[in-house]
DNA sequence: AGTACTAATGTTATGCTATGATATATTAAC
DNA sequence: GTTAATATATCATAGCATAACATTAGTACT
């Protein structure tokens, strides 16, 4: 990971964190599995989860009101973070794709619209829940 | 519109409110502008926008926790729901486009994913306030 | 009309999510 | 070592959302 040793002791609590469990956390929740570390307010999370997002190691789940770490840090820059999240078993699946990154990039010049962040969310059934069905 | 008669009162409440405003409303500001209709309670917006948006006639804007009358509920079915979101201004615009839904589409087949729903906020700076810098 | 069913409403209470404000401590730069 | 910037700790508060339960209103059928 690139910047991970530059991290301070409350961020890298939380990406470890974040990094052990392969799903998305909510603030609340990494708070209450971090309180052994020495959390105790909500904003020791917040803080953490800032710095992190703006180094790009964990993204926000707007759709969830949770937080992921990336599963590809190694990446200097997405060329979209976008997200599978399956309604059954709750998996996340972080996906890339250049070719939808393209399509909204030239949608916005048409409409002439400068992009700062743009939130992609899937929300269905993974192929393993629906083979269950 | 197609079913807004047979919308109950609170419903008409909430879609007569988020029409005459061009913009998202959370849920607390919608229940403020209610309350001279008779709104005491939160539940009482909340489920009259499921209601709303079961119909397809509000969009609720997850990275905002706001809701936001559908500009086209005419249609009976939009190939997908998209908003740019300016974040000097707050103006918010809803775009539809086939291109990006067909891409969007085929990569969920390639990795054997069935979306239900698809959450695409775009949050940047448009085109009005971006010529006053 | 009366019954049964379904959907919507009203209300209280509660829980989850997020940030403001202030003071202290740590780190980096000069 | 002083300064400046960043991170931390803590308390308080604001904002968002739903559980649970009681009541009312509308619909369908006899």
């Amino acid at each position: 990971m690139l910047c991970y040793d530059i991290l301070t002791r409350n961020q890298r609590h939380v990406l470890d964190l974040l990094l052990a469990e392969k799903t998305a956390l909510s603030a609340y929740t990494i708070l209450d599995r971090l309180r052994i570390k020495g959390f105790r307010a909500p904003l020791q999370v917040y803080r953490a989860l800032e710095k992190l997002i703006k180094l790009g190691l964990v993204h926000r789940l707007e759709s969830l009101n949770a937080f992921i770490a990336c599963s590809r840090p190694e990446c200097e820059e997405h060329s979209l973070i976008a997200f599978v999240i399956c309604r059954k078993c709750s998996n996340i699946i972080e996906f890339d794709n250049g070719v939808i990154d393209d399509n909204v990039k030239k949608h916005m010049q048409t409409i002439n619209f400068w992009p700062q962040d743009t939130i992609l969310e899937i929300r269905g059934i993974c192929a393993g829940c629906h083979s269950f069905v």
